[in-house]
DNA sequence: CATTTGACGCCAA
DNA sequence: TTTGGCGCCAAAT
């Protein structure tokens, strides 16, 4: 049984290009639905760049936050999935 | 070890 | 529809 924080690590970098998925969505995936939070918080500590945390967004289609500048997380998506 | 904070989400008013 | 409050988990202090 992996800890929480390395699903959600593998969960997010097995996050195809050009894909999102949100908060939820990784919470539901590692096994708790209601640990959005947790996601955030295992993210916001991981800068492996192996994770795409920017391809990682909230249930409302907003980006959210990013550990290396938001900026630059939105930016990613807009050339990978072109939102906005 | 206990408490607070935070890249969030859902429900009620 | 928008605002406020509650709940959950992990990391930091």
């Amino acid at each position: 049984m992996k800890t929480f924080r390395e699903k959600v690590l593998e969960i997010t970098s097995k996050i195809p290009k050009g894909k999102t998925l949100t908060y939820k969505q990784v919470a539901i995936m590692a096994g708790n639905s209601k640990a959005s939070r947790a996601v955030g918080a295992v993210l916001k500590t991981n800068f492996d760049p192996k994770i795409p945390c920017h391809r990682v967004i909230k249930s409302d289609g907003k980006l959210g936050g990013y550990n290396r500048g938001v900026e630059n997380k939105k930016n990613l998506l807009k050339k990978e999935k072109a939102i906005s």
